[in-house]
DNA sequence: GCAGAATATTGATTTAGATTAATTCGCAAT
DNA sequence: ATTGCGAATTAATCTAAATCAATATTCTGC
């Protein structure tokens, strides 16, 4: 705890604004935008409106900082750790994407979750003390690993931070029952029309096009995570698309019609 | 305690609470001991080592009992609250058993959860502070609420409770990702099955027959719950009864055969 | 105790999506 | 450029579970 810290957060106020102001356009502010720099801060991540410093005051991002490990990239296929490994750590995505996995006593994989920039990895191992799934990276992607055992006593110093990580932890809840019903009574192609508008939603939230990107995952993950087979999941693509609702070329996605799409999952 | 001890109480009404203690203790302790009882404190709660209290000490386990309410109890059908309602509280079943579901566009529910004694209702609205899902109470049953506003502010004093109120919420997140693997890749015998067994260990955990106990839920909620037609969930349960693994009497099952109904879902 | 309404079972038929199989496409390594 | 392999598409069957339909059983209120 240095006096710099103490003269920086009677500054607060106007300069957390700043962060917020990255335009649609993403006019880069060069190295702090880097999405793959292992050595920015909480405080000038262009994440740390989404991530955890979300509603911390200056003084509070720079304790977070400060037990936030920035390790090296993880290339494609790399684990960030396997099932049932000791649970030490959540993760913050810094950048890229990941999925979790399950192995099924019959070798083939069930996937049980995707993440994106700013989302939360690994709190399925909080109550058990072992991951409950494997993760692992989807592409060139980087990350911030933050000790859970600090992440609880920072919290307990923090109101702030308790009070946000109880709200991650329950939309993770809420998400997870959305899935329930989802894959309880959708059919292949309301499944596949929430699917593509659930990852819409999530890249504008980092400011990227709700309506064209890259799946960084391959039809045979998308079908695992939705309990559907690799041929359904492509022949839906081609459906959707002869309908004139999204255009697909490979893991390219443009989404024509989000309305209709909305429509198909009963969402007027 | 036996599920005889449930149906020989034939004489419904006011002496159904009575059915769940026959513990030869003296009157005093019968008191406290009864389940529907709004007088009960967590100290002296039957449930105090698998519900919030766990890991709290004696002047800890206090402070939590200044701020839970123990309303009247519910009868069957009795709302706890409906889905979008404001976000206010958490519930800890203290007897009887709940079910959260969300109603479709076309009007049918789709089962999300049960909850048995000892379990945390309500975690879903935490971060969009309205309840994601409507619950009921499934039979007449009793309540512990737990002021979620109050629980913050508790936790952050007490580290234990905030330790294990993360450590719920994990768990939680755990069951529902071990729901999302089931639901997307199980087969119906399989879904129906883990099913059971699942309630086995929570009744055993509550110090139930973890072999033969009463469902409070209909068919139809476990087909909604399990993404199943009733008609499959009945034909299910008179496969199983043929193949000598469990006895279905209406709502009364007997496990016959644990093993066997773990090779199901490929537990060796 | 009885009537009507839920709840549950059972059978016949249909169907959405799985399975099987054959190509084609895309791309990383040479 | 060429090769090789994982990823994706497309088509032809097959099947597990849904749907449709009828009946039986169990609860609930009067």
């Amino acid at each position: 705890m240095s006096p710099a810290d103490v003269t920086s957060s009677r500054t607060k106020g106007n300069e957390e604004n700043i962060a917020i102001q990255h335009s649609p356009a993403a006019s880069a502010s060069a190295r702090t935008l880097c999405p793959h720099n292992p050595n920015i801060s909480c405080a000038s991540c262009r994440l740390n409106e989404l991530c955890l410093p979300i509603a911390l005051n200056k003084t509070e991002i720079h304790q977070l900082d400060e037990i936030v490990e920035r390790n090296r990239p993880y290339k494609k296929g790399d684990h960030l750790y396997r099932q049932s490994d000791e649970f030490k750590s959540v993760y913050a995505v810094r950048s890229g994407s990941f999925k979790s996995y399950v192995l099924s006593d019959t070798g083939q994989g069930r996937v049980t979750g995707f993440f994106l920039p700013g989302e939360i990895i690994g709190m399925d191992g909080i109550a058990s003390k072992h991951y409950a799934n494997s993760t692992q990276a989807l592409e060139h992607s980087s990350i911030c690993e933050i000790p859970f055992s600090q992440l609880e006593k920072l919290s307990h110093q923090l109101p702030n931070l308790q009070h946000h990580f109880f709200a991650i932890m329950g939309n993770e809840i809420a998400k997870d029952q959305q899935i329930h019903t989802l894959l309880s009574s959708y059919t292949a192609e309301e499944r596949t029309a929430s699917f593509l508008l659930g990852l819409s939603s999530r890249y504008a939230r980092v400011s990227l096009s709700p309506s064209r990107f890259l799946l960084p995952m391959t039809r045979s993950d998308i079908g695992e995570y939705l309990g559907l087979t690799v041929e359904t999941v492509s022949r839906i693509f081609t459906a959707l698309q002869r309908k004139g609702l999204i255009e697909v070329n490979n893991r390219e996605i443009e989404l024509l019609n989000i309305d209709t799409l909305r429509k198909i999952i009963g969402v007027d």
